[in-house]
Formats: C-alpha cells, sequence, structure tokens
DNA sequence: CTGGCTGCAAATCTTTTGCATCCTG
DNA sequence: CAGGATGCAAAAGATTTGCAGCCAG
C-alpha cells in the first residue's frame, strides 16, 4: 500500500496517468499542498493536465480516506497524503505547517465531552518557527 | 468589555448601526457562524445592511483580536465571539462545534517542536454528537 | 465495448474591492 | 466637516459542474 499504483487500486478508481501523476506527487510530501500547488507543479510535465481533475482527483481520494484534508488554512483546502493519525506546528508568520508524528494523548474529561462519542483529536501548535523566531526584534 | 458599544471603542472603530448589529448578535453567540449565517440573521431587521459591511465588520474586528476566527470547516470562514483560549468538539456526522472551555494541557515533547517557539495549542476532538451517535446503527 | 475519466469552459460560491455617498466623532 | 464607514455592483479566487470525446478494464 505504499505505492500509487497500488494506492488508486485499493480506491476503487481506474489508473489513469493524472492520478498516477497527483498520487507520485503527494507520496511523501509534507509540504501540504493546496489544489493550485498540485497544479502547478504538475503541470509543467502534464501540460494537458486540468485544473478539473485535479480537483477531481483529489476529492476522490479524499473520499476513500486515501489522502486527507486539512482544515488549517482558511484560504483554500490543504490536502495531506499522511493518513496516520497526526499533529501540526503551524508559524504564525511564515504560515509553513510542520507535521508532529510523535503521539500526543490529549485527555478531555468526561463532564466536558457533553454527549459526544469521540472517536479522536487533532492539535494545533501555534508559534514562530525557528526562521521567523530569529527575525523577530526582541520587544 | 462585556458589552457590543464598548468593544467597538476598544478596537478603535465607529460606533455604526450595522457594527452594534454584529456585535450584538455576536455577544454570547456559541454557534460559530459564518459571514453569511450573520448577515441572513441580521438583514431581517435591517434591511439595508449589506453583505460587504458584514465581511469589513468581521475583517475588523478578527484584525483587532476582538472576536476569533476559526478554521475548522473548510468550506467558509467561521467566527467566534469567545476570544479566551479553547478548544473544540465536533462532530463528523452534523458538522456541528461545541466550545470546550476546560483548560488542556497538552504536552509537547521539545524534541518535537521542529524549532519552533510555541505560543499556543488548539485541540479538536472529532466525534459523533449525542443526536448523531444514538442515530447510528450498531454496526 | 462501456462506463468511468478527462479537458474545457461556464457556473457557483465565498470573499474582496472600487467608488460615490453618508454619518460618526 | 473630515475621514472613516456604508451599499452597491463588479471583481477576484477557489471549487464545482455540464458535456462531448477518450481510454482503462
Amino acid at each position: 500500500m505504499k505505492n500509487p499504483q497500488k494506492k488508486c487500486l485499493a480506491a476503487g478508481m481506474k489508473r489513469t496517468p493524472q492520478r498516477l501523476a497527483v498520487l507520485a506527487y503527494l507520496d511523501g510530501n509534507t509540504s501540504h499542498p493546496s489544489a493550485e500547488d498540485v497544479y502547478r507543479a504538475l503541470s509543467k510535465r502534464n501540460p494537458t493536465l486540468s485544473f478539473a481533475t485535479v480537483y477531481n482527483t483529489l476529492n476522490a481520494l479524499t473520499e476513500t480516506g486515501t489522502i486527507g484534508e486539512l482544515t488549517i488554512d482558511p484560504e483554500r483546502r490543504r490536502f495531506d497524503p499522511n493518513t496516520m493519525p497526526h499533529h501540526h506546528l503551524i508559524c504564525i508568520q511564515c504560515k509553513k505547517i510542520v507535521d508532529i508524528m510523535k503521539d500526543i494523548t490529549v485527555e478531555l474529561p468526561a463532564d466536558s465531552a457533553k454527549g459526544f462519542s469521540i472517536s479522536g483529536s487533532h492539535v494545533e501548535f501555534y508559534g514562530y518557527c525557528s526562521r521567523c523566531g530569529s527575525k523577530r526584534r526582541p520587544q
């Protein structure tokens, strides 16, 4: 289940060149690209690739759970090939998003669950990345 | 600093009827409304209120930190008058978003911080709310 | 072959902006 | 009374959709 070919099959989708290109681009990619990022990166080598197909592919892969969708950026949707539950570090200044693969256990007291049956959690840490932090002047 | 009038002043903004209406609607509102939600709710009683003004007002209030902006919904921006740091419960099915005011301490091991200087964190808990959970059939 | 997939362009939806007028401070 | 705020409509982005032709299974 590591390579794009198998991921396509697993999702019950036809293995078209466009989809394989999208999957190859996403494979191991930790940049949390938007649909446009994917399109721009691929259209150089695949001149006939269309925006609609990128969106269709990303949506199909998201629906089958083959890739994940991030809700971190209010401007646009971002996609994440890493479907393992994980968390994120977000730079307040440059908006860079970095994965945290470490398992973080978050306890929610039963009296705060408001009747929800909780199946997972996602933590976003906000701060300055090393680059932006060092550029800030001491206040 | 509890009422809309004072919030407007605090933000250095003129107290126009439109802004006071937006602030009054948001005051104590825990429904995390989108700009359209705000517009629809207010346009009934304020027929001349325009979409642009709602957006301008929400943006201005967000920039001054008078209200907060949620990044939970990939479809649209949502706003939250509650500026205290807090967390959220999200129903996977009906998408309802519920506040958790309880302070949750999340530890991030130093070796996972990737050079970030962390200033805050936000936890999203996913699951089924009481209504959706009871409607699910046992698999 | 056949149904799913693609590319294109147009449509839709959310959010922003230009501008003349209005009104708060 | 001046500058910020409003309303309108148009623009700008992001995403979706209709449709005719194409190609993977």
